[in-house]
DNA sequence: ATTCTTTATGCAACAATGATGCAAAAATAA
DNA sequence: TTATTTTTGCATCATTGTTGCATAAAGAAT
């Protein structure tokens, strides 16, 4: 349907919030965790910049009125449970990303790729951009997860 | 030449110290900074650790005596001057690895792959592991480096 | 070899972040 | 509604990143 031609804008955004909020809700009870006011400002935050690997600051810029403990303890969990996934940022400290459908508190299947603007410093996560890898190890060792950083410049700042 | 068939083994030993040494002299001295004692101590455990990249403990546990800040410096102008890199470790943290011939303060070649075991913990840099990567992304993306990290468990743990 | 200039080191100090214990508050189960 | 479990916010401490500054050491000039 074509957004532009429908005559009443906010009816629209309004309903994306109820759906985005019941899916909120969704991912927590899912994943075992109760469904707080902070954790699902925090899943919010996320969901507004779709696509993004978050760092620290780019949530607390998301937030009013924040706990550094609890931050720090509801990502920890959303790690633990398998909702986010941390990635590597270009200065050696970590960005959170929303994890696929396939992550659990046993499993992270986080090995996509991420891509980092080197001017912006905006993350990406790429779930298709690899569409080859071959790697030649001695036999014994056994790999388990592959990562792939890419960076350079996004299509914003070239 | 068989080294097991040379008479004086302690020799031989001798000879390979002074090559490091002056090669680490060489290193400090290519890369426009000063030939210090500790500089020198430092890159002496890189070499001892070949292949491999080292946490800031994995250092200092090579060290007798050391100075947080000097340590901490240290490994900060040997990144700017391109004598090592960074690679990211599985719990978040960095380590560091020596740079290729090819890397100066002005263009990093680190785009290698790395491989972590998750049991040892240990990283070992692979210089020619991937043979093969493609990727697809939007045209307006500049790829400038890629970084590939691979995990699972080495030949020693398994 | 001695002096001069530049850089590195060691220490103090502070900021930022990681981590844990505990009582109060909130969420879920009964 | 009450009881149970988990989360939150605060205090507190540990670790690590960062800067300023006086002293020490390295390299250059004489």
């Amino acid at each position: 349907m074509d957004q532009t031609s429908f005559p009443n804008l906010f009816y629209f955004c309004t309903m994306d919030q109820d759906v985005d909020e019941i899916h909120i809700e969704h991912l927590l009870e899912h994943h075992g965790l109760r469904k707080t006011a902070f954790r699902k400002e925090i899943l919010n935050i996320f969901q507004n910049k779709k696509g993004q690997a978050l760092s620290n600051t780019d949530i607390e810029e998301g937030l009013e009125d924040w706990d550094r403990i609890t931050l720090y303890r509801t990502l920890k969990s959303f790690e633990n449970k398998g909702l986010i996934h941390q990635t590597p940022d270009i200065n050696g400290s970590v960005k959170y990303a929303l994890c696929g459908q396939t992550c659990n508190a046993h499993h992270h299947d986080d090995g996509h790729a991420h891509f980092q603007c080197t001017k912006c410093e905006i993350t990406w996560c790429l779930h298709d951009a690899i569409t080859s890898l071959k790697y030649n190890l001695p036999a014994a060792y056994q790999v388990k997860e592959v990562k792939v950083m890419l960076s350079g410049v996004c299509s914003n700042c070239s």
